[in-house]
DNA sequence: TCGAGCGTAGAACAGTGTTCGTCAAACGAA
DNA sequence: TTCGTTTGACGAACACTGTTCTACGCTCGA
């Protein structure tokens, strides 16, 4: 306030109670974790980590959130504001959804597993309802029925999220081997490569005979062609399609 | 063997080093554990709960089992070997990757949360790779290009374990509930029906609208629903598509 | 000025996966 | 048969985890 102006007196230790450590709060709680998932995943965003970051023990934060469950519910919360939305725009229906999926792909994956939180919590915080109510705009504007609108939005949201969550966990196997992803890569999907081609061909003729088609194509590439899948599968339910 | 048909002298204390338990053995440890996470879930697979059924402490299983990461591994490898498969007829391939994928669906649903031990996990199992290789056979022979082929099957493999995952948390609620599943959906979609139809008009028209149509429709059905949805979406890579 | 309430913490509880070191049984070679 | 050697079994312990209990101070309203 207006104390700031004036020099603190010396002869008061000034702020002793508040150590130079960001004071408690709820989203100030959230902060460090969404910093620390990003870095070390879900694993690393203990009680105890976060707390400590605050100075203090893990039982403080218990005053501004009820459990790790909550704390990761809310994490998600935060990240899913993130998310930009168009104005939705049914003619460029197919469109506008593959952004959204990759634009929330792309956003969840920088938080590390996080995404694994997801799962089978619907998220009912008004950042994610956001996204919801787009989704449902865009396509019942596109001709689906709303029951069918409501069912392809939750199998998106589930394969978005199945997807970073199976990415993140290999990425996780990346950074345990301490090598570059690219190398990484390399030496794994080589490795697989070579193993099913040096299978028995006369009991398994696909696997040895197209091991190098199967290990094409890297995360980013599989993401767009399941997602393609699904949205072209739309194709049969709209009005216009009888 | 044959000492088994003589009655055992009472003078001898029998088998005193061998208790009534079942003795150690990889099989043994994945069959216990199977068993134990068809009721509890993977988080009641912890490695004293297994070696506590064998009478014995964690440690001992270490000479059977890497670690329990592997033994996640071992047990699905299990699983992935009670799944039938009929010959594949190119003819019928989307009928048999609907059976297939519900096959699975059912199989996996068995254990609970164990098919979240799958993410990322390539199967390289002879189990596994049964299967993987019946696809390709069922998918190159209806036409599609090996790569679209192997890329299919991740994308299906990803579905259903992301499905199976998903209601396995869903259920572990309705298990901490301990009410009827009945019960808890009805109670479950209620909230969620009504939190929904309460939201403003203004600001989520869609959501309060049409909440009864997006909450219709159980696991199933909205399994069936993707899986349909996905399989659809290969129509146009087909050969014949052109 | 004085309670009341709330946020802050330290300590502790009941778990977890995993490792270490010891001990006994089994096996192969002399 | 006897002597290493190897292997599996296993108790104890380590470094963690999420969560709860309880006491302590500070701040705020009456």
């Amino acid at each position: 306030m207006a104390d700031d102006t004036l020099p603190t007196p010396p002869w008061r230790t000034p702020a002793k109670t508040r150590p130079v450590r960001p004071v408690l709060s709820q989203d100030g709680i959230v902060d460090v974790a969404l910093r620390i998932v990003a870095t070390d995943g879900v694993e690393g965003v203990s009680m105890r980590r976060v707390a400590q970051e605050f100075g203090t023990g893990p039982s403080s934060l218990y005053a501004h959130v009820a459990n790790k469950e909550e704390l990761l519910a809310l994490m998600l919360d935060r990240v899913s504001a993130g998310v930009e939305l168009p104005e939705p725009d049914p003619a460029r229906w197919k469109e506008q959804l593959r952004e959204l999926a990759f634009g929330l792909f792309h956003t969840l994956r920088r938080y590390n597993d996080l995404a694994g939180a997801s799962f089978a919590n619907v998220p009912t915080s008004h950042s994610a309802l956001r996204i919801s109510e787009w989704m449902m705009a865009l396509m019942t504007g596109a001709g689906l029925a709303p029951r069918t609108a409501g069912w392809a939005l939750d199998r998106l949201f589930l394969y978005i999220t199945a997807d970073v969550y199976e990415g993140s966990i290999y990425l996780t196997r990346v950074r345990r081997a301490g090598t570059t992803p690219d190398e990484f890569a390399k030496a794994y999907f080589g490795q697989l490569h070579d193993y099913m081609a040096s299978l028995p061909a006369d009991r398994f003729p696909m696997m040895s005979a197209h091991a190098g088609a199967m290990t094409e194509g890297d995360g980013d590439v599989r993401f767009a062609f399941g997602l393609d899948l699904i949205l072209d599968g739309l194709d049969r339910h709209l009005d216009s399609a009888g």
